[in-house]
DNA sequence: CAATTTTTGGCAACCGGTTGACAAAAGTTG
DNA sequence: CAACTTTTGTCAACCGGTTGCCAAAAATTG
């Protein structure tokens, strides 16, 4: 089965079990130069359809794979990207991932993760090391600064979620729909005074939340203050409760889901009733949103879809293409469940 | 042109942009030679202490990095593990890659993640493919038969999660404490009809659940249903909700969260008091699982340690360490919140 | 101080592909 | 049929590290 002509097996590696043929194996088997495998395999059209057949046969018959390494090694192409995301934990980068995974697989690509596990520096540290692995690299919701970022976009295609960075293509959702259906809403339903519960002040995203939320409200003729979280997670929403109730808003809108389903415990747990009493929104609309009681209304961001585009755009620029030279804008849209609603006396 | 001759930069590469120093570069500025630069950077001890200060400092000043694939290709080492999951959406999963992606990259390991879809071809396709780049690869819940597995295994070091593989190092959670606890829980609050819900099929976990739920249900006398659902999701719990009614049950298992959440939707939606009139506990504590109301009770598998200790055992193997030969077992262990309690009337 | 052992650094051959240059083979054209 | 163009396969030089082998240098010992 294995080899027919010369007397040797492919060479042994690894720890002495299974072989992996070479195209030089092929060479031999198909009686060619391995340079001449080399184009069959890659080149398509290179050489005559005598030869491709003989040595796709041939390389069928060892049942040889490319050594991606080998490969690597004089092209620089890798196959790979990477992506980096601030917190695994956090879901609202499930989908981010799953997004890239797919569509990256789709396309033959390999997805490298890696986490910066909300650190500016480690996530310096992990691009770094990432991007000599990849053929390019999706950040998203960046933690490190502008410059930065342009720095390894200098390097190699480079591609940000959930931020605009200037001169490196970005994959940004657009709050404004999401948020003045929002608050649209809000007001129809009788609210006046509104609260933002803000996320992290190094966050692009929080502000460009807020700058919706005021905006929107100031067209609506609402009352708008922001409220600041010690972080943007379930336990930060507790802790903002009390500050939302003094506030007097009847309406909240938070920077993310995992703040709103905190706020809404808490409040809950304190006796208010929501939304009769309360309305709350949310934002990302993420894994889990809708296993309260109730549901969670919630600004969707189409996160699956920005990790879909910022491959496409990797990959696009790979091809040779230039990347967008706008960020490219996919919407937001709200998803009304029942944790709003009319506010009843 | 870089190898001989005058002072010329380090070459140019990729689109022309960055440089990146190579050990002849550093040999170069060192004035000495490559192999020894090679030598000064992974064999400590191999150069005498001057020249290895020389090297470093050269290094340092080029600013040099080795190229993976370089050292790759003689030597098959890359630094990275592979971990396979069957499905990215699916929140079991989310604190296994965790658990990984931080063991690994605080042992200087990159994460290289890929998906199965669910389905046994995609996920020896894709396993095959990760493993020629990986030093090791993790199989989470894997769906391919055993065979394969053990094919995989022969090739390079392989740990499997969530599944006991004869002759692989497996990490499985001990379901039989959890489970003993949920029962007897159950038991002590007046229940004696319970209903498991069973998962996939080809699912190896489904069939110990139910193991397990059978042997403490008549350990503790009670009796024990098994139900069938037909996907192991939130809707797949909304579906089997009428099963459960049918079946005279008063408290249910579940084989997975989703699932107990779906249900739990479901009996509420249809005007059942949970846990007045039914209980309902799932299983692995997943993210969101407290968002429910009442927050739910959940069998905890630790998932994270789960993840961790795949890496632990596949990086130990990769240090010439034989793996366990018995599977690994984590302890699993009953969360009381408020979905399960006193049946009334 | 010579003989011997231990360190240390250099040489060169890989690892497995890719690719520019070139010549042989094949195909066209006058 | 010769001259010319195009196609196709080969040669050889990389890509950037690693490593076995050997000799020069340094250290140890008699």
């Amino acid at each position: 089965m294995t080899s027919s002509g010369a007397a040797t097996a492919p060479t042994k590696r690894g720890r002495g079990e299974k072989s992996s043929a070479t195209i030089y194996d092929i060479a031999k088997l198909a009686g060619v130069n391995p340079s001449t495998v080399s184009r069959a395999l890659s080149k398509p059209g290179r050489v005559s359809a005598k030869t491709q057949k003989i040595i796709e046969d041939a390389a069928a018959e060892l049942n040889y794979q490319v050594n991606p390494f080998a490969r690597a090694l004089p092209t620089g192409r890798t196959q790979t990207i990477g992506l980096i995301v601030a917190d695994i934990t956090n879901p609202t980068f499930f989908d981010i991932i799953r997004g890239a995974e797919t569509t990256g697989s789709a396309r033959d690509y390999t997805l490298v993760l890696a986490e910066s596990a909300e650190s500016p520096e480690t996530e310096v540290i992990a691009a770094r090391r990432l991007l000599s692995t990849v053929d390019g690299l999706i950040l998203a919701s960046p933690r490190m600064d502008d410059d930065h970022i342009r720095a390894l976009a200098a390097d190699k295609p480079v591609a940000v979620i959930n931020r605009e960075v200037k001169g490196v293509p970005c994959v940004v959702p657009d709050v404004n729909k999401g948020i003045s259906e929002a608050v649209r809403s809000l007001a129809a339903n009788g609210h006046e005074n509104l609260a933002y519960v803000a996320g992290p002040k190094q966050s692009w995203m929080t502000a460009r939340r807020w700058d919706g939320v005021k905006a929107a409200a100031e067209w609506s003729k609402l009352g708008a203050v922001r409220l600041e979280s010690s972080k943007p997670t379930v336990d930060g929403g507790r802790q903002v409760a009390r500050d939302v109730l003094e506030s007097g808003a009847t309406a909240v809108i938070t920077y993310n889901d995992l703040l709103a389903i905190g706020l809404m415990q808490e409040l809950q747990a304190g006796g208010m009733r929501v939304p009769d009493q309360i309305s709350i929104v949310g934002f990302d609309d993420i894994f889990g949103a809708d296993f309260t009681t109730p549901a969670l209304t919630t600004v969707r961001s189409p996160l699956g879809e920005c990790g879909t585009r910022a491959v496409t755009i990797l990959l696009d620029m790979l091809q040779g293409h230039d990347g967008p030279d706008e960020a490219v804008r996919v919407e937001t849209e709200l998803v009304v469940r029942g944790s709003s609603g009319r506010l009843l006396a």
